[in-house]
RNA sequence: GUGGGUGUAGCUCAAUGGUUAGAGCGCUUCCCUGUGGAGGAAGAGGUUGCGCGUUCGAAUCGCGUCACCUACCCCA
């Protein structure tokens, strides 16, 4: 049989109702913080995400979804979203026309990964990007703008983590002190670990081996050694959040894994999704313009994971809207009468009723039955004795009640068995 | 990429190596000539994921492969 490609997956008819749930209030949000929509292609020239994302990171070294084109050049269906918004934002030179470029964006993401709860290899990630500004006020609103909008989804189960990477130079002095501590336990620690020595040390901090967490416990804390300008950001980032009620931890140990990170990072996490909970994750990366070949520039951002969040909702039991019912189901009693009958419904469709009708030649009964069960408040019973007279039987589906009536009359009646 | 678990009807699941692979739900029709929900009856629906092997005989055992679930790495 053919199948969806390993990982992907179809969103059917009885779930897209949770889908168009999460997209429309992000939609709202985004718009009532005045953040304007940006779509980009879905892949770009390998080099971008290579550049920007880091050649060692685990997502540019085996996972992306690399071809060439028919000419020869690399492209890559793209991972995550900032890269690209980046490029748009150089390419059309957008600094240019508006000092401040609130965008966000709803897109599918590639990454070839080995499948599981809450990670697939087409995912979905709506999220933010902030460029031109500096303002640690901004850090804090993507904040804000993530946890309002997981909050008014309905999550509860929900946590915020912060924690300040600092700015590049005081970072990288930082690990050579974490490194010079690191290095008399190397022997101790787990074979994970001893890799993020070599490529990434401050993963260190994340090792779920028993080990490594006792030796990381008394290790130097980044956020000890920032430097004066991160850690006076950082302070009004958490001032601001405090102001508006916002429950957030420090995690000092939360590290994000693409290298144009810098200053604040942060995190949203669920109790309900399995081992994946990340829901959501961002921060600042005032470097990346620059490295892009654009004037250099600020910016900050966020991205969240549609289906992660949606098993996050599913677990903890919220309330999803379900398919919406039907206003009115026209059953056709004379076969003989199907031009009417369809020119009926029509109408009834051009007055902004949600109408259906048989397609299928069924009996009469068939046709309740299908009424019934797509739960429809009202049935038009079309084409029967009265019809001689003008007249059509409308019935309603909760009191059973029926009653015969004129045929201009319908829309009225239907309005009124709506109402009731 | 690594480890563990699982693949049987649309869905949830049965079937000691032995007849024609079953059940519940769902679907279609009928009982009911122009009326839903409850009930009764009948029907449709399967390459037992795929391939190779062991065997007189494989859904069942072995190997391989693919897929799904889950954990690790990492990430949304």
């Amino acid at each position: 049989m053919l199948k969806a490609i390993y990982g992907t997956k179809d969103v059917l008819p009885k779930d897209i109702e949770k889908w168009n749930y999460v997209e429309d209030i992000v939609k709202k949000i985004f718009t009532s913080f005045n953040y304007k929509e940006i779509r980009t292609p879905i892949f770009e020239e390998t080099g971008l995400f290579s550049r920007s994302i880091g050649e060692e990171t685990d997502i540019v070294s085996k996972e992306m979804y690399t071809f060439f084109d028919r000419g020869e050049t690399s492209v890559t269906l793209r991972p995550e979203m900032t890269a690209s918004v980046v490029r748009a934002f150089i390419e059309h030179s957008l600094a240019n026309q508006s000092s401040l470029n609130k965008l966000f964006y709803i897109a599918s993401m590639f990454r070839q990964e080995r499948p599981q709860a809450g990670r697939l290899r087409q995912f979905h990630q709506f999220g933010a990007e902030v460029l031109g500004s500096a303002s640690p006020l901004l850090d804090a609103e993507i904040i804000i703008l993530a946890y309002t909008i997981l909050k008014s989804l309905g999550l509860k189960d929900i946590t915020v983590k912060i924690n300040s990477l600092g700015i590049t130079s005081s970072r990288k002095a930082y690990i050579e002190i974490l490194k010079e501590y690191l290095e008399p336990h190397l022997h101790e620690l787990s074979e994970d670990s001893r890799k993020r020595f070599e490529k990434n040390v401050l993963r260190i901090f994340d090792s779920k081996s028993e080990n490594d967490i006792q030796i990381m416990k008394d290790a130097p804390k980044l956020i000890d050694h920032l430097d004066d300008e991160s850690k006076q950001e950082f302070q009004i980032v958490q001032n601001i959040l405090q102001a508006e009620q916002i429950p957030f931890i420090v995690d000092s140990s939360l590290v994000r894994g693409l290298d144009y990170y810098s200053k604040t990072t942060f995190e949203i996490v669920s109790g309900k999704v399995g081992s994946q909970s990340a829901l959501c994750g961002g921060g600042r990366y005032d470097g990346l313009i620059e490295l892009l070949g654009g004037t250099p520039n600020y910016g900050v951002g966020f991205a969240a994971g549609i289906e992660r969040i949606i098993l996050a909702l599913q677990n903890e039991k919220t309330e999803l809207p379900g398919n919406s019912v039907l206003d009115v189901y026209v059953v056709l009693l004379n076969k003989e009468l199907l031009n009417e009958y369809y020119l009926f419904a029509t109408a009834l469709r051009k007055n902004n009723f949600k109408v259906e009708i048989d397609y299928l030649s069924r009996s009469v009964k068939a046709q309740m039955r299908e009424a019934n069960k797509l739960q429809t408040k009202v049935v038009v019973l079309f084409g029967g004795d009265e019809f001689a007279e003008n007249k059509i039987v409308i019935k309603n589906m909760d009191t059973s009640s029926q009653q015969v009536i004129p045929l201009e009359e319908a829309g009225k009646e239907i309005l009124l068995s709506l109402g009731a």
